[in-house]
DNA sequence: CGGTTACACATGAACGTTCAAGTGATGCGT
DNA sequence: ACGCATCACTTGAACGTTCATGTGTAACCG
């Protein structure tokens, strides 16, 4: 990737990066889009879930009720509210997720995981957690993964202190609400 | 994330993560979701291109005839063909590529970059290596670069070697083709 | 008490990706 | 020389996501 100093000028001021730095960014960037991919064909194919569908189903059985505003619920998924509505509308087909408003404040909606899902997500979990296990946990040592741990904070504190889009709303973003 | 060992017994047996463990997948996770969508939308605003199309545009910049066969490029992308197929064809109708079959062997297609593409990317550039400097490169120290450069190998190599999908035909898999 | 404002969320259209099927080129065997 | 098999790639339909818009609820103010 065009990212490192070259024989040709260019425009802008050239903050290219050095031959290290350029082949850690590449080397992460190929994980980036490649562990994804890896996790979401378990899934799909053991549990017809996309990834996020997964995650989603897990975040709501974490809760002692269940249940989370459909606008919390985005911003820890890290997920437009729109996306977030349309995929509980698939789950709620499916017998996963229910909705309703919530009792005390009816501007609200509730995402409820149901009896089902809970079963169903019980059943996926230790074939998902298994994959990541293979595929991350196990192949990496401790300290590296205390290291990865350190540098996921750090690089997500700088993306919530940008002032272009990219955070969620952990910081100054209004919840859920992401521009394109 | 229903990942760890709790207090209520699951059917397959429990290879739960530590919390360590979790904590560090969490983050990672969390990095894994967010830096993606903050990279995307500078690109968005800036240039309007994709993540991966700018990444397609910049391997063919790289070449000396800057020209690659699809199922490579499909492959250098982590894309699918068909993915990559239908994104080249809105590239070209910017004018940014173009496709011709291979003069040697006419069984496969070439994509090359236009002198306009070209131009276009090296006006790109400047923007989204900032924003990667910003986002990535400034925030970690060389130790920590180095670290994540390693674990990406590994974890990377791992992938590789799943017999499972995930892979994308570096090692055993085909080129260019994944299931889903 | 009623009108206005702000916000959460749903919904539909447009767009990009995935899947399945089709087309074209080349190599191989008879 | 011809038929068949294989492979690369394209294409269209279906699906998920994004964007823009509309609806409903609650708080606030006059």
């Amino acid at each position: 990737m065009r990212m490192s100093a070259q024989g040709e000028p260019e425009a802008a001021e050239p903050h290219w990066l050095t031959a290290d730095q350029l082949a850690a960014w590449r080397g992460f960037m190929n994980l980036l889009q490649r562990l994804p991919t890896a996790l979401e064909w378990q899934l799909q194919r053991d549990a017809q879930l996309s990834f996020i569908e997964y995650y989603v189903l897990a975040l709501l059985s974490d809760l002692p009720e269940r249940r989370m505003r459909m606008s919390e619920l985005a911003a820890r998924a890290n997920s437009e509210l729109s996306r977030l509505s349309h995929m509980v509308g698939r789950l709620e087909k499916r017998g996963l997720l229910r909705r309703e408003p919530d009792p005390c404040d009816g501007r609200y909606t509730h995402a409820i995981l149901t009896d089902a899902g809970y079963a169903y997500l019980a059943e996926a979990a230790p074939g998902h957690v298994g994959r990541v296990r293979e595929l991350f946990i196990d192949v990496l040592d401790p300290e590296e993964l205390q290291t990865l741990r350190r540098c996921a904070e750090k690089v997500g504190a700088r993306i919530d202190g940008s002032p272009e889009k990219g955070g969620t709303g952990r910081a100054e973003n209004p919840v859920g609400q992401r521009g394109r």
